[in-house]
DNA sequence: TATAAAAGTTGACGGATCGTCATCGTGAGA
DNA sequence: TCTCACGATGACGATCCGTCAACTTTTATA
């Protein structure tokens, strides 16, 4: 679709920043090497992987996968800051149509587990490392995710939806809980879904109200 | 204290395990190691540290290396082994000892939370990683815990003090939170044990009921 | 105590990976 | 068509890897 419209424009002599050849490869050897370390993480692992192993998987010379990415690490961060930007939109857009607590978290998790429910090839492909048996890392897209919902939380809260718990240590329990059942979901056949987000919307539906109250910011 | 009772039956000719001067060098020449990696660790981060950077911090040569850990991440979990192995049995005790939902599960975050506090060079150090914003590296003894956590709770289940929930996800629920918590519980100064415990156990306290019943085994 | 056997340490070595950079090929623009 | 500049290439020196034959120290025996 987009390189269709590309090689319009570029018949005609109109000149886009994607639309040159130059471009073009650029963005397909991003891709041909960002796709090889995929496979070879799912493969070999994270810690058994070294920038050879992708360099390897792919057609092109040592010398180019260094201007692309300076280390397997940034590889990394790479594919899973792309996953974050897939599913932090959907996630801000399913809470800011939530009318109630219940709306918000439930959605929060159903969303959450629902995708790692289908994209598990990302989310346990990492895990399967050779170094210890289980490894979690939050890269900077998905660190934003999580200050996207504090803030969610605190507009929440400010709108009289939530009591005035603390923020910050809430997001960090949803944020806890979404991926230590997410791991032990995927443990579980079938994966279900809906069982472990009914889990997870319950603990904080009736745990919420409990939650100590902050001081109320003084009026004016 | 126990070197002084093996030189003693050194001295009387009755040879113990580890009394020999073998034996002494061996448990010494391995804390050496993991001493130096503690340092290099904090120091350096883990990502960025690698096996001669250890050994170049001990007056060891790299074949002795080898003959106690074939890689940094062996030494790195025993490092984390040496930490679960600490706490663990605190936290059995203090679950064991509790007459209440809300004794087990204080109990539970007040211990952990304590103990992160008090030794945040280990679990802060390894967070300081070159890769990623924040890595969180599971060992086998520490997934021990998690399993005699859940086993607690199963039992607590049993003995009636708790609703028949699903454990395993209960076990994930506590886990998730507990470590989130910790995390940003050191983030803020000072460190608040008290604050963080009672978040999450209020939490807990409050969904515990609410969570949906597991279907109960049939009587005889 | 003397001495042989066993255990453990040492550091140099071949092999592999690291990131760089001079060279070359190809697309962009005139 | 021609020139230039951007980016791909892969060989290179530097570094790190894990091993192993030679050596040192402890242990066991007489």
């Amino acid at each position: 679709m987009y390189l269709s419209i590309d090689i319009i424009k570029d018949s005609q002599g109109v000149r886009t920043k994607t639309s040159g050849k130059r471009e073009q490869t650029k963005v397909q050897n991003r891709q041909t090497i960002l796709e090889a370390a995929r496979h070879v993480f799912a493969e070999l692992g994270y810690g058994a992987t070294n920038v050879r192993d992708i360099i390897r998987a792919t057609p092109l010379a040592s010398g180019t996968f260094y201007n692309y990415f300076k280390s397997k690490e940034e590889v990394f961060q790479a594919i899973q800051d792309e996953a974050a930007l897939r599913i932090r939109p959907r996630l801000r857009e399913e809470r800011a149509k939530a009318t109630s607590v219940e709306e918000f978290v439930s959605s929060t998790f159903h969303t959450f587990l629902e995708y790692v429910a289908g994209d598990r090839s990302n989310f346990h492909a990492i895990r399967s490392n050779t170094d210890t048996l289980r490894v979690r890392m939050d890269t900077a897209e998905i660190v934003a995710g999580f200050e996207e919902l504090r803030e969610d939380l605190e507009r929440a809260i400010a709108a009289g939806l939530f009591p005035n718990v603390d923020a910050d240590y809430l997001m960090s329990a949803i944020v806890g809980v979404a991926f230590e059942l997410a791991e032990r979901m995927l443990r579980r056949e079938p994966h279900n879904v809906e069982e472990a987000a009914r889990f997870a919307t319950a603990l904080f539906m009736g745990g919420i109200n409990a939650l100590p109250k902050r001081p109320l910011p003084i009026p004016a």
